[in-house]
Order: structure tokens, then sequence, then C-alpha cells
DNA sequence: TATAAAGTATACTAAATGAATATACAATTA
DNA sequence: TAATTGTATATTCATTTAGTATACTTTATA
């Protein structure tokens, strides 16, 4: 149940370009990527991924760098984890193929299938736009143990 | 956001024993490893710590086995799942210590705990005499896509 | 009381995954 | 045309997961 740190630092670089969206102006990746503690080639991996789902967009040349590509409403969490993670799916039953000889048998096999809905939908709530526009209502953290 | 096979296998076990919960019968654990195609070392290793955490009772001797400990209404997923997967957390910001250096800029990391809460909730819910019931009530699946 | 049936415990191996680094290449604009 | 920027791939290392193997302990009963 651990997030890749792909996931992570992928959230983290969208946030950084959620914050200018709406101006022109490119960040580069030197930028991001030292501000977020990463080295320049591992943050290539992370942001390439993202631009080939076209979350971000890439202006070349000397002056070039990283655009939000959609607006950050668009964007939920639930994209992006598939993005690095591949399928939020608890369990995976015979991968590719539909039928598990097992499953008439399986009760627990619905239960992780129903309980991986319920996390897809929660993941599905949460958009760049709501993390930010959180952030910056409080100062304070958002919950109390 | 993959499930080991362990969680898995251990909840099947935990099933088995639900379903004979009450009678004071014990249950063989080759008979329980068998049906569920495991290997009985492997089986060993799986429900032991399910014993470590006294959610079955053994019966040593000859016609010795396995029982349910606990009342089937009063195990639920998460503790099934943190016995095997550790503390359900998609983050660990740097476990151990209660403090990240980073933590104040990290937006992201206030969302991480909130959704791991959530799905802690909800694997909080489902019992394993929730999981009997249903799989009694319906021949159907419960859901469709 | 021997023994077979049952559980306990630990060590090992092989495969997969994840994280990070290194390096070489391609495109673009001042 | 050179500097700046993005693109792509391959390799290394560490960790985790899954599964196997083996040796040992307990206990009911024949």
């Amino acid at each position: 149940m651990n997030l890749s740190t792909k996931s992570r630092y992928g959230l983290r670089i969208l946030l950084c370009l959620a914050k200018s969206y709406g101006t022109d102006v490119p960040l580069k990746g030197k930028a991001i990527a030292s501000e977020q503690g990463l080295t320049e080639p591992y943050f290539e991996q992370i942001i390439i991924k993202l631009k080939a789902h076209s979350l971000v967009a890439t202006v070349r040349g000397c002056h070039g760098g990283y655009l939000l590509n959609r607006s950050p409403e668009t964007i939920s969490l639930l994209e992006i984890v598939e993005i690095f993670e591949g399928p939020v799916e608890l369990v995976k039953c015979r991968k590719g193929t539909s039928v598990c000889p097992r499953q008439s048998e399986c009760a627990a096999q619905s239960v992780w299938h129903k309980l991986s809905r319920t996390i897809r939908t929660e993941l599905a709530k949460v958009t760049l736009a709501s993390i930010v526009q959180e952030n910056e209502n409080s100062d304070q953290p958002e919950y109390v143990i």
C-alpha cells in the first residue's frame, strides 16, 4: 500500500506547474528539478510520462520549459497515480483475462474489487486545483489526529 | 497499489475459518492449504502471523488444527491487511521520525495522508462476517461495471 | 510409550520491482 | 552555429516478494 516515489514527485511537479498555470511562461526543467531535489535525468523520466499522457506541454529551444497542458480542475490524483502505478486495483486476478478459474469460490475477490473502486473514486475527487486551493486557505494542517 | 499475495491468502484462510466459527472443530492446516492451493510451509508462514496477532487459535497434537479466535464481526480487513502490509499509509515520510524538513512546503503530503485515512476507514468497515454474509445472500456478483 | 499427526521456526533462493545514475542524442531559437 | 533545452535508453544497485526447503517441537492415541 505504498505509492512509488515517482507518483509523489509527479504530483509535486504538477503542483509547481499548476501554480503558474495561466501565465504562458514555461518552467525550466532544471529549476523544477533542483527545487524538488531531483537530478535532471530522474526528473526527466517523470515528466516524460506526464507529457506522454498530455498533462504537460513542452516548449523546446533555448527559452523552453514545461507548462501544464490542461486546467488544474481537470487533473485528478487518480489520473496522476495511474500514470505511474498502473491501474488502481488491489488485486490483479490473472491480468488481462477476465475470468479466473477460482473466481466462483472466491468471495475475497469481489471485496477487493469493490474496495479498489472506492479508492479510485476517492482519488478522482481530488484535483490539482483543489489541492492548491486548500493549501492557500490554511496554513494549518487540515486534519488532526 | 497492489496487495501482496499474503494479504489475499490471509483473508481467504480466515474466511475458511470464519465459516466454521462456532463449532469447536479445528480445521487442519493441510486441508486449508490444499484447498487454497498453497504449500504447507507457505501456508504456515501466513497463519503464523495470524496467530501472532491472535486472530486464530491453534490446537496442537494429532487432532489439532486452527480455529478463528474471535468473532467474525470483530475482524476487519484493515486489521488483516496491516498484519501483512504494515500500516496502511500511501506515503512514508521519513519513517519513524514525525517531522520532515520539507513538510512545510509539501502540499502533497497532507493529501496523501488524508487519502490514507479514507482508505483505512473503508477497510475497517468490512468484516469477515459481512463478507461471508454478502456471499451467502447473492450468487450474483455484487456490482456491475 | 512410541509414533504419527499436527504445529513452529528459520534460512535460503530466485524473480520482480523500484530508485537512481549515466550517457548519448535531437530540437530549437537567440 | 552554439548554447540551451528537451528526449531516449541502458545500466546499476538495493529492496521486497514469493516461494521452497529443512529441521524441530508438541501432543493425542493406539
